[in-house]
DNA sequence: TATGAATGAGGTTTCATTCAT
DNA sequence: GATGAATGAAACCTCATTCAT
């Protein structure tokens, strides 16, 4: 088990606070497993509980509403994908190192995000899918994105602009390019093809290559 | 009303096979929106009777099934968006005139799909959420990719790279790379950001140059 | 049919804004009976269904809620109830004859009061257990007590106070006084004690002349 | 507090057999709180666990069902409320004392019930809700009512009846008045009206005379 | 063709009650 | 005694679909 497996991490989390029974283990198991398959809106609760070999009453004794499952499920996974933005090293090293460019930004950036992929492939077609119409996802969404995401992105882009390692276009366009091809990636690695014969480490270099390219200062 | 309202085309389709009734029109613009807005297992088929102004039956009368009804909304979303590549002049033309580059035929692409989309957003939403759980639409979608748009890309692709105009890499990856690119732009610009104030001209011009340079032979 | 029987006036209405489809006719008579006999709250819309002979959701399908379905019975009831107040001829009587006397007034009234009860006494035991939990119900009651009934039954409490024949008690102590027995006494003939021999004629004299005797100047 | 609070009454009993943990108290005013406000039948015994900060099975522990609960509350309320008819000189001192009348009766039974009623109030709303649907009630206060209050207020009655103090009418017809007049006192007081602005002494003797005057031989 | 009442299976949720701790 | 997780039956309600008119 990963470091990055955030169910697994729900399930034995050990706090004090949000201990949680097998039963309840089991449930979001089921949940994640079957919203993933099927979609939230198609997926019944009788049927999450059979699969989690539950009473259906147990489930509301632990969620409230089908839609506050979903929600335990999605909003951590939206805070866990964004994580390394909220690291402090994650600027800092580009900042101290005068050597280290936006590439080996970019390389660590989508290792890790490619791992974290890897480990929470149901997690991540849920809030895909369902941030086209849960409000309180798209939100949730919103605020880290352009709290913590955003503005630590935009220094470290301007940074290298101003190296003149970027090409001049807006800040945001570069941001957009740059996410855009590393989402694209992940989401075609491992949602759209994910019994193609991919070489990864390849294809990730590949992937840096182009973005780099692609922004490089003519 | 452009050429590429595909809504509007149905609607106003006048071959005599499928004449459209006018309850027939207002049942499809009601259940574009919908699907759009709320997603097709969450849109009740009474809700779309009554933004219809259409009893509940007649719906039934016209598409067996409520999936039915998405099918023919959906499927030929998926034909229409994939026609450029159907188009013989698509190919032809790069092959006839020796002076035009891969950047033309991704001008061309875009712009002709930039259009397509801005008219029809409702209906890509549409496609991208269902076509995760739609068995029907994944293989309709998967044969046109397959037999219609991949080969002619490749063939695209692999004459550019002949040229030495583009990177050497796998010619799946540069396809891949390529339209991860535009779709992510065409999905940001109409989908997750729309209200974001777009210099359109300008977007464009940029991601063809992201691309080219992306690609381009070091 | 008595032209008292709301149920039955419900059931037949002819109006052609709310025409009652045989099925929402069951309905309403297997809900009456069912609140009736166990409370609003410990019936459920499966044994209405049942009673009905219907299925459970064509309740649904001409009251939105179960609560709907109470208050379409009920709220008539409330109205009707109170409705010899509304009449034109109910005050104007009273004034326009010298001689009839407060006596002539409440014969009249609980006459015409106790065959309504004899007809409705389900209805009648629903609004009366309900009351006390519906605020819709209580609102409704109220709105019709202090703006029909309470105005009218003062100006005939207070011309038979100036007349001499009622004792110079508060107004509203001679109106809640009238009414508790009144009521009082439909209330202890129809639903605690039905099954006691009542002799009705003579039991209403004696209510009059009891309120008669209690009420007159000393 | 009160002689007459028969909640406090409950809730500090010491005798040995039914001590009362504290939990148990907490239990017993939630209930009474929560049934008067909902009902019994729209009140959840979760509800009651949460009010009394209590976990859900310490209810059980004490009440094996939730109509336990209910009964524990309300049967002891039936016989309190007649308890006075119970007493030895509610008869006797009408007998012994050849200058009370009725009167003197309806004045002690009066005050003596109003404040009863006026402490009890929640209680008097749960058991004249539920004297409707809950069978072990009705037989409850019917044995009480037939096997003590009846029988004494018959005596009582008839003396009165015999000294020519009261009307001829049937001793049912004079129980039924007095009674009906006195709890619809009560009712409106306390029940339909509380925030009326109430001149308690007056109503009272007002109350009084008003029975005593409608009974009276003419 | 169009309607909308009717259906019944199945959806989410509540609830009284049990039981291991 | 007290807890609260667990239950499963049953509550209210929704829904796609059918069919007589």
């Amino acid at each position: 088990m990963s470091e990055n497996d955030i169910i697994q991490e729900m399930l034995l989390n050990e706090d004090d606070d949000d201990q949680l029974t097998p039963k309840q283990r089991k449930i979001l198991q089921a949940a994640v497993e079957m919203f993933a398959e099927k979609g939230y809106a198609s997926t019944s609760t009788s049927e999450i509980a059979k699969h989690a070999g539950v009473a259906e009453g147990t489930i509301f004794r632990h969620y409230k509403t089908k839609k506050d499952l979903l929600y335990s499920i999605a909003v951590p996974m939206i805070t866990k994908f964004a994580a390394p933005f909220f690291a402090q090293h994650f600027v800092r090293q580009v900042f101290n190192d005068q050597y280290s460019g936006y590439d080996e930004l970019l390389r660590r950036l989508i290792h890790n995000r490619f791992e974290f992929a890897k480990e929470n492939i149901p997690l991540l077609k849920i809030v895909l899918q369902e941030m086209a119409f849960q409000h309180e996802m798209q939100v949730k969404y919103k605020d880290i994105f352009t709290e913590n995401v955003l503005p630590r992105f935009r220094e470290v882009v301007d940074h290298f602009k101003e190296k003149g390692q970027i090409e001049d276009y807006p800040t945001e366009t570069v941001i957009r390019l740059t996410i855009t091809t590393i989402v694209g990636f992940l989401v075609t690695r491992f949602i759209i093809m994910p019994d193609y014969p991919w070489d990864d480490e390849q294809e990730i270099e590949r992937t840096i290559s182009f973005i780099m390219h692609g922004l490089e200062k003519a």
